[in-house]
DNA sequence: AGAAATTTGTTATTTTTTTCACACTGTTAG
DNA sequence: CTAACAGTGTGAAAAAAATAACAAATTTCT
C-alpha cells in the first residue's frame, strides 16, 4: 500500500465506529451503500477506500463486519497502543477526559497537565493530573506522544513549544489560536467557532436560495 | 460572485480570527505571507480566497485589516444575526456554552435545552435552559436557526428529529453518532475521536518513515 | 532617475479527490 | 436452467483544490 489519502484516514475512522455499532447489533455483513448512507457520502466511495486498504468484500453479501473493524485496525491503529496526554483541565479538557477515558483501547489518556494548584495532585477518571512545569519530565517518562492542547489561547504558543521540547510528536490543537511545530510534529487544529461560523454561512446560503 | 469553495468558507472564518488578532495589537495592514504562515497554508492559497471574494489589497502594503475583517464579516455572517441553542447540558454542552456566550455578536446562543429537571430552569452564561420537550414552541418562538448537539450518542436521532420537525435550518453534530436531515437543513458533523485517531496514525507513520 | 526588491492578482498547471461507467459474478425468481 | 437483479471492483473521467508561474505595480535603494 503506497499512501492513503488524508479524507480517506478520516473515514476509515468513521467507518469503523459505524462498524462497530453494527456488531453490536450482531449485524455480520454489511453493503457499500449501508456504510455510505450512515456517513452521508456515496457508496462508491466507500468502495474507493475500502480497495485502497485492499480489503474485499463478498460479492452479494458486502463486507464482513469484524473482518473489516479488524483490518481497519491494523492501518489505523498502532499495536503498542499510544498514550495521550491532555493540557489544559478545564471545561472542555474535563469534558474530553471523561468522553475520552476508557473509551478506545490504543489511544489511552495517561496524564493531564495544568497551572492551577487546585488542580494538580487531583485524578479525574482515573488520569492523574500534573503541573505544566513537570512536562519535560512525564511526557518523556509515561512515553506520550500525542497531546491534546486545551489551555486558554493566550498560552497556547507556549504550551505548544514546551510539548515539543518534551518530545512529543502529534498535538491536537483545540485552541483558536493557531501554533506552529517543526515539521516532525504532526499538528492537527480544530475550531469549533469555524464549524459554528460555517453552518451559519450555509444556513444563510439556502435561505437566500429560497427567495 | 458564484459560490465559493467550501475549503474558502472555512478559511474566511480562520483569516478573520487572526485579523482580529492583529487589529487588536494595533496592526493595519497585513500581507498574504503573514497570513499564510499563521494558518499553515501557502500566500498563493490565502490570495486566491480573497480574489474569490473580491477583496483587493494594497501593492505592497499587503491587506487592510480592518476592511478585510469587515468584508469577511459581510460574506459569512447574516446581518440580522443569527441565533443558536445547544442541545445538552452535560460535559461538552456547558463547555461550548461558557465558551461562546458572548463571544461572536451575530452568533447568539439564546437558548439551551435538556431532559434532567436538575438543569432545566436554570441559566448558564446568561442562557436559558429548557426542557427539550419545548423544542417545538420555543425553537420558532426564539427564532432558533442552529442547533448544537451535544447530547448522548444514543439520543442524537430522535434529537435531530425533533430539532428538523421545530423548523431549525442547520445542525452541528458534536455527538459521535451521525445522523440524517432533510436536505434543506445544513448539516455538520464533527467527531473529536476521528481527529485523534488521525493524529495517532500520522505519529506512527512519520515514526515508521523514520525507521 | 533607474535598478532591484517585494508583493499583489490572475491565468495556467498540477495534484488530489470524487464520481462515472461498466465489467464481472453470485443469487434469486420464475 | 436461465434471465433479471444486486452487489463488488476498478480504470477512466470529471470536479475540486492547491500550486506554480509570472505580469504589473509600488517602494526602496543606490
Ligand atoms: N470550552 C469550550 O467549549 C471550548 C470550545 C472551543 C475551544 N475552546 C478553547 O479551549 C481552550 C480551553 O477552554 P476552556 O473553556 O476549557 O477554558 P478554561 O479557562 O475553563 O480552562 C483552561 C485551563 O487551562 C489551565 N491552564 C492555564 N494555563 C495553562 C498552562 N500554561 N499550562 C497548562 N494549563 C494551563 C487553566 O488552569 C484552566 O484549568 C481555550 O483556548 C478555548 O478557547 C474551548
Ligand atoms: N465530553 C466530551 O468531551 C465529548 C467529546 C466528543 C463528543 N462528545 C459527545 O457529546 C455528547 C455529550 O457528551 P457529554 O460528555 O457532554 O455527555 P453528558 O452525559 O455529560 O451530557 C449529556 C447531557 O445531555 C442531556 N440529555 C440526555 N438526553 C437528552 C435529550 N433527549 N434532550 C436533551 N438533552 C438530553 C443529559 O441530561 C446531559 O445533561 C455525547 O454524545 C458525547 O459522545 C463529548
Amino acid at each position: 500500500m503506497k499512501h492513503l489519502p488524508h479524507k480517506t484516514i478520516e473515514r476509515l475512522s468513521q467507518y469503523r465506529r459505524a462498524l462497530l455499532i453494527c456488531l453490536d447489533k450482531g449485524q455480520t455483513h454489511i453493503y457499500s451503500h449501508e456504510i455510505a448512507k450512515i456517513q452521508h457520502i456515496t457508496a462508491v466511495q466507500v468502495r474507493r477506500d475500502l480497495m485502497l486498504i485492499g480489503y474485499t468484500g463478498t460479492l452479494r453479501k458486502g463486507y464482513n463486519v469484524k473482518e473489516l473493524i479488524e483490518l481497519i485496525g491494523e492501518i489505523i491503529d498502532s499495536q503498542e497502543g499510544i498514550n495521550v496526554a491532555i493540557i489544559g483541565m478545564g471545561n472542555l479538557g474535563r469534558a474530553l477526559i471523561n468522553y475520552f477515558a476508557g473509551k478506545r483501547s490504543h489511544l489511552k489518556i495517561v496524564a493531564s497537565f495544568d497551572i492551577n494548584p487546585d488542580k494538580i495532585g487531583n485524578t479525574m477518571s482515573g488520569v492523574p493530573c500534573f503541573s505544566s512545569d513537570d512536562m519535560g519530565k512525564i511526557i518523556p517518562e509515561k512515553n506520550i506522544k500525542v497531546g491534546i492542547m486545551t489551555v486558554p489561547a493566550e498560552f497556547a504558543s507556549q504550551t505548544t513549544d514546551a510539548l515539543v521540547k518534551a518530545g512529543i510528536k502529534g498535538i491536537l490543537n483545540y485552541t483558536p489560536k493557531p501554533v506552529t511545530v517543526p515539521k516532525e510534529v504532526y499538528l492537527e487544529e480544530y475550531d469549533m467557532i469555524t464549524s459554528l461560523e460555517k453552518v451559519a454561512f450555509y444556513v444563510k446560503l439556502n435561505e437566500k436560495e429560497e427567495e
